[in-house]
Formats: C-alpha cells, structure tokens, sequence
RNA sequence: GGCAUCGUGGCCGAGUGGCUAGGCAGAGCUCUGCAAAAGCUUGUACAGCGGUUCGAAUCCGCUCGAUGCCUCCA
C-alpha cells in the first residue's frame, strides 16, 4: 500500500511513510524493565505496537519487530544509593536477580499473550548484548564525545551538541536544560550535569556487573537500545517506538549515542504512544492510584465493580487513538464492553445470514474508508466507527429491512475477518457459545420447549423460561416462531 | 519555573477553515403475546478572551486547566 502516513514526533507532523528497503520493515520499541510486574500503560502501548506490526505485515511489507527486555541498568531515584532497582529487588527478597527477571519476564509475555498481542521477531535482552554495548562506547570515546571518570564513562552532552543537535526529538534548547538541571550529590565524575553516563563502574556489593577496559561495572540504560537496535535493525532503521515518556531523556540519548558515531539520524520515523490516566488521574504506584493489568482482568482490585475481558480492555483502547491520553473509568469501560459485545453479535450472525438481492451499501467505498483510516496514522478509532456500520447493515439484513448478495456477504465475511481479527487483533468472546458444544444443544432444548408454549400461547411457561435462563445471564431473543440467544 | 502535547455534546472519544464521526446513556416510534434485541427518528458540542478570514470549534495570541518530561545511569 502505497499511501501510509505516519506521524513522526521527531518532525512533529505526518509524513508518508517509505521503508528504507524496499518491501521491509524494520521497527524497535522499547520493551519492559522487568523489575515487576508489566504497568497497564505499557500495556497499552505494547498493544498499540501490535496494531502497527499487524497492519504493516497485512500490507505486505516483512517486519523485523525488535522489541528488547530491560533486565539490567534502572537506578532507583528513592534510594540513597542509586542501586540497581533489579539489583535491589533480588537482595530484599532474597533470591537471585535473575530469578526476579525470570519471574517477571514470564508474566509479561503472559498478559501479552491475553491481550492476543503477536510476539516479536526477537526479543533481546540487556544482558545478552554487554559485549556490543562495550564496543559501542568504545567507539563514542574514539570519537572524543565519551570521557572515562573513575572506572564510569560518561557522554559529553556539550561536546555532541558543537556537531549535532542535542534536543531534536523532543525540541529543546540544551541551554534551557543546563539552566533547569538540578544539581544534585554524586555527580562529581561528570564534566557537566548534562551528561550521562554510558558504563557505571560496580560498588563491591553490586550484584550485576561485567568486566571493562574500565574496570568492573555495568551499562547505562540509553545505552543497550542503540546497541540492540543497531545490531539487529542496522544503523539507520525505519522505525523506533515507544512511550511518550521516553522521549526525553531516553530516546534524546539514544539518537545522540547513535549520531555521535555513525554520523546520521538512526531513525526515520519516531512513533511515540501516549499515556493513560486512571480515572482522571496520572496512574501512580505511591499514591495507590494504579492497577495491574492482571487484577484489573481478574477482577481482583478495589477500583472496578466489574470485571473486563482482555479483548474488552483492547477494544477500548482502539477507541481512542494512540496519540491521546486515554482515561481509564469504569463507565467508559462498560460502554465499550456493550459496543464490543455488539460488534461480535453482529459478526456471529453474518455467518448464518440469508442471502437474496443486492444491497445498495457501497462495499467498496466501505473497505476504502477503512483502509484510509488505518492509513492515516493507524486511526483505529476510525475504523471501529466503520465497523459499526456493517453492524447495522447486518442487523437491518436480519430483520428483513435490507437485503445482501451471496458475493456481497462474503466480501464482508472476508474483510471483518481481516480488520477485526487480523489487524485489530480482537478475540471472540470467551463463553459457552464458542466453548461447549454441550451447553449450547442442552439450551436449545429448552428453547425448543419454550417455542412449542409460545405457539400453544402458554406464556406463563414461556415466561419462567426465559427469566430463569436471564437470570443465569442467557438472554433470548424472539422472532416469531422461533427464539435464539446471547450470553450476556 | 522551562519544554512538549492536549482541553469536543449527559459520559467516552474521532475529526475538520464552510459539508454525518462512532460507541454508551436519554426521548419518541416500529416490531413483539409481553419483553429483550434490533431498526428508524431525535442531540445545533468543540475551555475562556481577543485577533486573522467572506466564514473558525478548526489558524494566531493571551489566560485558565490537564497530562508527560526536565538526565539521580527510569
């Protein structure tokens, strides 16, 4: 597909978007610390760049969607210390660091795969690649822009920005940013307070650390991106995700590690997701306004009444676009569910649809406005609105007030199939519809014998049926001789 | 304080210099034994104040508010 535009944070506007080799893709996002468990707001971002994945590979392009684990190199900013936050976990609970790593690495891909998220082509960790993060500074202090300090090595912000332009992505001035820098203790080492370090040397009690030519120690964080990025995508790739969050300092960092030894922009498209409130306020673990991802699905939280599926929680998200801030409350989340449970209602009953005449519904304007959509900066709120649509043609087929074409029912079969299941991702409901066999033939059982009382007008029979099975959550639904029915 | 993004009807949430977003909720009607579901009809929103324009909610400025970041190796 030709006419893909993307926002680009780093120029501030849409762009089309042209892979640098023809027909491939490479893209790099930011993956977890895993530290603890995965934050909702990664959620949502990791699923936006499932939505991005997804489509690029449905237009045919071959994606290499690298997307690392952070399992070494975060420093706590409420410990006098500045240890290692997996470094710091490990001790308190007493087991290895890896283990910690291990245990949430596992409930990432976990809740990644309830969230029906494709996994991506590889999934490096920090750890893995010391050995190129160690070349790659190498290299930064051949260049005269990386200074070792007391067994630490440290990137001259100052120096980079004579050369380049350090502030780029997230548009500001390194003069504000000496202005406004805190100072603060243990910073003695650097040559500025605007620099940042690229190798930490190791405190005897520091559990992770890896030989250097400058003694003992471990990566800075900015760092294990470029080099995984670089090693897998190239020096210069198509496109570098992640959190709004991230772009200042992180992803500043990055493009300045990278330019200071390659000489140019490492990425041409920077996608960056926004966050999530929790109802109306900045999710935060300190002030108790944050929820798992895992209780929120369980149910097991005191914020929600209700309990939401994995597919309902995505939908929801696609109802806003990625580059909103996107606020988490419990009626918006009942509204979507009812829009979501709709939507499946409506696609269930496309299967067993009688055809007849055509349909005056443009079909193809249809699949063009939902190309153009996702298209148009993966404007999945967009689509979802188009989807809503055919839930109304195939409603208005049911009840006999439109009709449609065997030719043009399969073209909607075929195309819901590829924007709601392949590209969104979504899930079908999880319930006995789609589960047992068994369930379903004994309900209709009881439908049957419901029917025969409504023929012989024995309402106060079919009444008890129909209340008795509303309150076990079957709700039916009558035509005129016959009923059917839906999990609620 | 600085930088960035944003502020849309009862709620959530797209979009746009003049032309229907969509979902949820509400009202009326149709259908129905009665319901439910569904369909049809219905909502004159765009933070405030100025400015540009034939015309702005959409562009510009200011004010207010929200969110993120401001390098301690998140």
């Amino acid at each position: 597909m030709d006419n893909l535009r993307i926002y680009n944070t780093l120029k501030s506007k849409k762009e089309n978007f042209t892979p640098i080799v023809k027909d491939k893709v490479g893209m790099y996002v930011c993956g977890p610390t895993v530290y603890s468990n995965v934050h909702l707001g990664n959620c949502r971002t990791f699923i936006s760049f499932d939505l991005i994945f997804r489509y690029l590979i449905h237009l045919g392009y071959k994606v290499r969607y690298v997307r690392n684990i952070t399992d070494v190199g975060h420093i706590e900013n409420d410990d006098d210390q500045g240890e290692d936050k997996i470094n710091k976990k490990a001790r308190l609970e007493k087991i290895e660091p890896m283990e910690i790593v291990q245990r949430y690495t596992v409930d990432f891909h976990d809740t990644m795969k309830q969230f029906n998220t494709l996994p991506p082509s590889i999934e490096p960790t920090a750890t893995g690649h010391i050995i190129e993060q160690i070349e790659l500074i190498k290299k930064i202090i051949n260049e005269g822009i990386g200074y070792e300090r007391n067994g630490s090595v440290y990137f001259d912000v100052n120096k980079f920005n004579r050369k380049s332009n350090y502030g780029k992505l997230s548009k500001r001035k390194l003069e504000d940013l000496i202005t406004n820098t805190r100072s603060l203790d243990g910073q003695d080492d650097k040559n500025n307070p605007e620099d940042f370090a690229l190798w930490k040397k190791a405190e005897p009690e520091h559990i992770m650390r890896w030989p250097s030519p400058w003694g003992t120690g471990f990566p800075g964080w900015h760092l294990e991106c470029t080099a995984m990025s670089s090693k897998y995508l190239g020096d210069r790739f198509d496109i570098h995700g992640g959190g709004i969050d991230l772009k200042f300092p992180h992803h500043e960092c990055e493009i300045a590690q990278s330019e200071s030894i390659n000489y140019k922009s490492p990425v041409n498209f920077w996608i960056h997701t926004n966050m999530m409130t929790l109802n109306g306020k900045k999710m935060s673990k300190s002030t108790g306004n944050n929820i798992l991802p895992k209780d929120l699905i369980s149910g097991n939280n005191s914020i929600f009444q209700n309990v939401f599926s994995p597919s309902v929680i995505k939908f929801y998200f696609f109802q806003a676009h990625y580059r909103s801030i996107l606020d988490l409350t419990e009626s918006a989340l009942l509204s979507s569910e009812k829009g979501y449970n709709k939507l499946m209602e409506s696609i269930e009953l496309l299967d067993s649809l009688k055809v007849s005449g055509e349909s005056n519904f443009n079909f193809n304007k249809w699949i063009k406005d939902c190309y153009n959509a996702m298209n148009d900066d993966f404007n999945s709120p967009i689509l979802i609105s188009k989807l809503f649509e055919i839930v109304k043609l195939i409603n208005s087929v049911k009840n006999g007030t439109e009709e449609i074409s065997k030719k043009q029912k399969d073209l909607l079969i075929n195309h819901l199939n590829i924007f709601v299941f392949e590209i969104l991702g979504l899930t079908k409901p999880n319930n006995i519809k789609n589960n047992s066999v068994l369930a379903e033939n004994t309900i209709k059982i009881l439908l049957k014998l419901r029917d025969k009382a409504r023929i012989n007008k024995d309402f106060e029979t079919a009444d008890l049926i129909r209340n008795e099975l509303n309150d076990i959550g079957i709700e039916l639904e009558d035509t005129k001789n016959e009923s059917s029915f839906n999990i609620k």
